[in-house]
DNA sequence: ACCTGAACACCGTTCAAGT
DNA sequence: ACCTGAACACCGTTCAAGT
């Protein structure tokens, strides 16, 4: 819905939404989503906060541009011949762009809008699934599941990191199951058998994922 | 943290924390999340917003203190025998809490803050997975699992039928695809097969659980 | 000891006016 | 056609003052 100006009547554009969409997206790389906001992308463009209204419908429009011009940016994988690990590394690519713009988690878990260069990688999962030998409701639901259990696993580890900052590095949830642990048995049993469990990032994300995919995949 | 004022030296307390919380509660119930707001609650108790801060440090603690007395209404459920069961009815009761509070879900997800009232929860569901079999190593990666798909599904339910709401009832996603089907046909494939799936709801986590819990157990 | 009013430093967005 | 300033209706929180 950009405003093409056919001709050149009225007075010329000292703005363009690629500029726009360019600073909000710097803001949200550097700051994060709390940090965006009319106000600011106006000051780093040194204008009115009301100017951006005119190439930009709203602030959420202005956010699922700038997610649009994220997808573009994750690099396609190269794709492994056996199906299951196909899945895999298609999803890591998707966890990776994700663990490292916290604030695009947001707005897809939320606002579920999806732009449509994530679509390359939606097309290549879905036939990566069928060749597991999944039908289609299967691959269907199984698509669905993945997607939950990656939103999942990027907002609790996010969630985790973000409490950790706000009280100088102390797992506070990890405290606290601590000082009542004796009112719970099992609990305390577990937090003595495994003390540093640590269930963050990556490389657990591709752990989990495989038992996922397995338990999908032996379940049809 | 609460004052407790020994003797009764001074002014006496007008407002009290628990009304406090109580009213804040009720906002979050009726309204969500984006409503709750320190001039509201003054403004429901009759005073002015600072005067909450004498009794509760800011709106960060306010809504921890609200999920706590959320959790006290959790209602207990029957536990069966057989272990996996048990865990399913566990994690539904969770589950059907947040579903009916979203509010809730992000606080949880995004700053990890948990009451002592829920672990009555968490020891259950620790002693459960270990009656399947599992190591406690086991047990404390399969926990971190569920609670990590549990956050995903209600998340991504939830932005969904949120957007929907925003979009008069349109699925936004489903028509986005259809728009693009042509440069994909592993995804026209499955709209095709299988174009009405919708993985929203209760049933669908339970049937989901089941298959990511026999994953779990069979990868020990 | 408890409550309040004014103020600070912010928001997104509307609306009428300027160039 | 595009940009702007003032204004509306909000925020959480600090600080000094009142009772």
């Amino acid at each position: 819905m950009e405003k093409t100006h056919t001709g050149a009547r009225g007075r010329p554009a000292r703005l363009s939404r690629t500029d726009i969409v360019e600073i909000a997206k710097r803001i949200l790389k550097k700051k994060g989503g709390d940090a965006l906001s009319m106000r600011r992308v106006a000051e780093e463009l040194g204008s009115s906060p009301m100017s951006i209204y005119r190439h930009v419908e709203s602030m959420d429009h202005l956010i699922v541009l700038a997610l649009d011009e994220l997808a573009k940016e994750i690099p396609k994988p190269d794709l492994p011949e056996d199906p299951q690990d196909r899945v895999l590394v298609l999803w890591l690519a998707l966890y990776d762009c994700l663990a490292a713009n916290p604030w695009a988690l947001d707005v897809l878990a939320k606002e579920m809008s999806i732009g449509p260069t994530i679509l390359w990688f939606v097309d290549r999962i879905i036939k990566s699934f069928v060749d597991c030998g999944l039908s289609y409701e299967g691959t269907s639901q199984a698509y669905n599941m993945v997607w939950k259990f990656t939103v999942g696993s990027l907002m609790v580890d996010q969630g985790q990191t973000y409490a950790e900052e706000r009280f100088d590095g102390t797992p506070i949830a990890r405290q606290f199951m601590i000082s009542h642990m004796g009112d719970h048995p099992n609990l305390k049993a577990l937090m003595s058998a495994a003390p540093d469990a640590d269930h963050r990032g990556r490389d657990r994300y591709v752990e989990n994922l495989k038992i996922l995919l397995d338990g999908i995949i032996n379940s049809k």
